[in-house]
DNA sequence: ATTCTGACA
DNA sequence: TGTCAGAA
């Protein structure tokens, strides 16, 4: 398929598919007019990237595990850098929680001094 | 009508 | 990331 029903498939704009192609992440092949020829599976594909982009694994570090996401199911077994990865960056946030929450509380307190916390106890809302 | 590349706010 | 231009 070209980059248009991929796009319209995964909801991923054009722009983006062919960005994740300069990254190494996917490698379409050229038709004779140069457009690029994306295989059935490059669906499942992209949604997999897009997985990991949303675990907020970098482009990169996609790369370096795209062996190992290629599959079904991503396997661990054949590159054990992918899990210290994962783990690294799990660690990471669960101390940017850890200060958040600190930083929460400490702004409730502010907030507690004078006025009860109402309906705007949420000034970030919250991500998809 | 679609895609391609590359540049830019 | 998104959008615009200019050419296949």
């Amino acid at each position: 398929m070209l980059v248009g029903e991929l796009s319209r498939r995964t909801g991923v704009g054009a722009h983006q598919l062919r960005y994740y192609e300069a990254q190494g992440l996917l490698e379409p092949d050229r038709g004779a007019n140069g457009y690029r020829e994306y295989p059935e599976d490059a669906v499942a594909r992209v949604n997999q990237i897009r997985s990991l982009i949303d675990a907020g694994m970098s482009t990169r570090d996609i790369a370096s595990m795209m062996p190992c996401v290629l599959g079904e199911a991503p396997d661990f077994v054949s590159c054990p850098e992918l899990l210290a990865l994962m783990r690294a960056r799990e660690d990471r946030l669960t101390g940017q929680i850890e200060a958040l929450t600190a930083s929460r509380e400490a702004l409730r307190n502010h907030i507690g001094k004078t006025v009860t916390a109402g309906p705007g106890d949420r000034p970030w809302g919250r991500g998809e």
